[in-house]
DNA sequence: GGTGCCATGTAACGCGTTACATGATTAT
DNA sequence: ATAATCATGTAACGCGTTACATGGCACC
């Protein structure tokens, strides 16, 4: 979602060819670093919003040099750039993949979850130095974009590692008072529809 | 990935068919409101698995009722298991869609950012507040991996919105001594004719 | 005879990735 | 000459989604 609309958004400034949106693009997230889109994936998505009437290609220069197909907004793609901009951004699922592998820690026999846990906060604890490094050395006048995105990962690093400890005290009070696995029944699970 | 190594754990513990799969991962995520693994994904990835060596077809049952593939898992499929269990997950890029949107905000003509940060604050306000009902509705005895779930979107919940007042913040700061906007610069080729 | 559960899939699409391919201009 | 940059794509795959489709069994 949000390249495809990256390149409403970029084209509403001005009509651009693909190779510029994605110079545009990365400018706009802070460097490659933060954000690597690749070439395919602007085309692609060119094509898909192109289909959709959203964007179309105005021409096509070749002065001199190299064939640029440039694209620009339609008033449709303009309506759609606007309803995003006055929604939120929905809740991006807890489809946490290490929720499952610390579920199945507990499930399966020989896994280890403390062991489990322990790797995932020494890996957050080296990830928040960098981090945190890279923050100090970032210069306000000219990272804006940068700097918001590692103020974002060392709030969420936070979070995520006060959580790890939470995880632990309540594994350590089940432990002192087992209970039922959620086991799973092969048949006649009562279910809503 | 999470789903291709829930069902290689999964298998792990026993053999199984797809059907019972999907309903063993919805009791590990602690229901279909968590995290809803349609059929399509269970089937494809076992296609995948299967291929890839680390998962084989072990039998057909049909005693009475339809039929069962039943899929277990192979050496192959336990190192690999074992390995995702050593090691730590990757950091979930910060591929944001509201920073995107953000950014653009503050690019595009006729877009407010301040709009924009507020439509987000009052989600993110109100997702915490219905995410702190659940959580006190929440039985600790029988829905350990709900509460752990629900903890954890209150803990990113509150960086979110942490985040969104340092950004206003800083926000603030450019704008009493405004910057050169990161701007793409076209790249000018020099172009003889 | 319907509803609901058990159980299996296929088809098509969206987003994103890697790898491959072409060709032109510009700077060294 | 050759490397870097400009500029465009295609093909195939992985993960995930929606929608569609089939068929048996059990219960009321």
């Amino acid at each position: 979602m949000s390249v495809r609309f990256a390149i409403l958004g970029l084209l509403a400034q001005r009509p651009r060819h693909g190779y510029e949106l994605r110079a545009a693009f990365e400018a706009l997230v802070g460097g490659e670093e933060n954000w690597d889109v690749k070439p395919a994936q602007i085309y692609t998505t060119l094509d898909r919003l192109e289909e959709s009437g959203l964007v179309t290609e105005e021409a096509v220069e070749q002065e001199g040099g190299p064939e640029k197909r440039i694209y620009a907004i339609t008033p449709a793609g303009r309506a759609e750039l606007e309803s995003w901009f006055a929604t939120s951004v929905g809740s991006e699922h807890q489809r946490d993949e290490f929720f499952v592998k610390l579920m199945l820690s507990l499930a399966v026999d020989g896994a280890n979850p403390y062991k489990v846990i322990q790797t995932q906060r020494a890996a957050l604890y080296q990830r928040l130095h960098d981090v945190t490094l890279q923050r100090q050395r970032a210069d306000p006048q000219t990272e804006l974009a940068h700097i918001l995105l590692l103020d974002k990962t060392v709030m969420h690093l936070e979070a995520d590692l006060r959580w790890l400890d939470m995880v632990e005290a309540r594994l350590d009070e089940v432990r002192r008072q087992p209970l039922p696995q959620p086991e799973v029944k092969p048949r006649g699970r009562p279910r809503r529809r």
